[in-house]
DNA sequence: CCTTGACTTAGAGCGCACTCTAACCTGTAT
DNA sequence: ATACAGGTTAGAGTGCGCTCTAAGTCAAGG
């Protein structure tokens, strides 16, 4: 597989892969006549994961990290492991903080929406604008 | 308030919370004698909820849009509404992302750990190197 | 033969969101 | 009086993660 072809079917574009390849996440891999890059199907697996770790919001530093646990072959696994477990965790902690920020969010919505709903005359009940807790909708 | 004090509560800086002003997203508000800046408390509602929608990954483009229309008052509350669910969608969206993600990061760490037991000789059962789905090597 | 298109490199440029520097000013405490 | 802690400005610099440019090589098709 050429350059061409992992970019499509990973999702990065050649630029980034040989990006990645400089800075070490990618490995230097063998090159065919007209020293082309000559990648095997099996490489996908990596940008999967390393596309989930970025998704997660791992900065470059981390990847690079693991990468190169990676490289050191099984010896590096606890190690390995230990960093995708505080990473895990540093994610689970950032879920917990964006679902507090929806339910704010929703709040909000829910409130504008109120407002909207008074403006259009809907306001039979004339109570302070209801302590409307949550729940959008 | 001024801005040190108004840096302190509200976790930004004061090199932030010039810039912010700069951009847009923080009013002009009166100067005191000497030309400095002095803040009312209600402020940290608006820096409060700017925090939230950063967390939220909202750019601060999002966020100026937001700014722009509360300055023109109730107006625009309907648009800004808008604006919120639809950023609320995609917050929405992402944390599912992120949910599947925490999900495959189990897997491994869970293929980690299985590994490290066999390892470690506690592999009574002696079955096929269990089904490590993910794992890695 | 010649064009086309995909590849190669080193290195420059970009967009974002700050973050800081330099030079200056002002109010308060000693 | 003087030092010091804070504030002011315009504008430069930083770190991240790409993204692109320029100039060149190569293989296949018309």
């Amino acid at each position: 597989m050429k350059i061409g072809e992992l970019a499509k079917r990973s999702g990065l574009t050649a630029y980034t892969i040989r990006y990645y390849e400089r800075i070490g996440l990618l490995p230097r891999v063998s090159r065919g006549r007209s020293n082309q890059r000559d990648y095997d199907a099996s490489i996908l697996n990596w940008t999967e994961f390393l596309h989930r770790l970025k998704t997660t919001g791992m900065p470059i530093r981390g990847m690079l990290q693991y990468a190169k646990l990676r490289e050191r072959g099984p010896a590096s696994e606890m190690e390995r492991c230990r960093l995708l477990e505080e990473h895990r965790d540093r994610v689970r902690a950032h879920v917990a903080e964006l679902q507090s920020c929806l339910s704010v969010l929703d709040e909000k919505i829910a409130g504008y929406a109120a407002a909207h709903r008074m403006e259009n005359g809907h306001d039979r009940t004339r109570n302070k604008p209801a302590r409307r807790k949550a729940a959008a909708r």
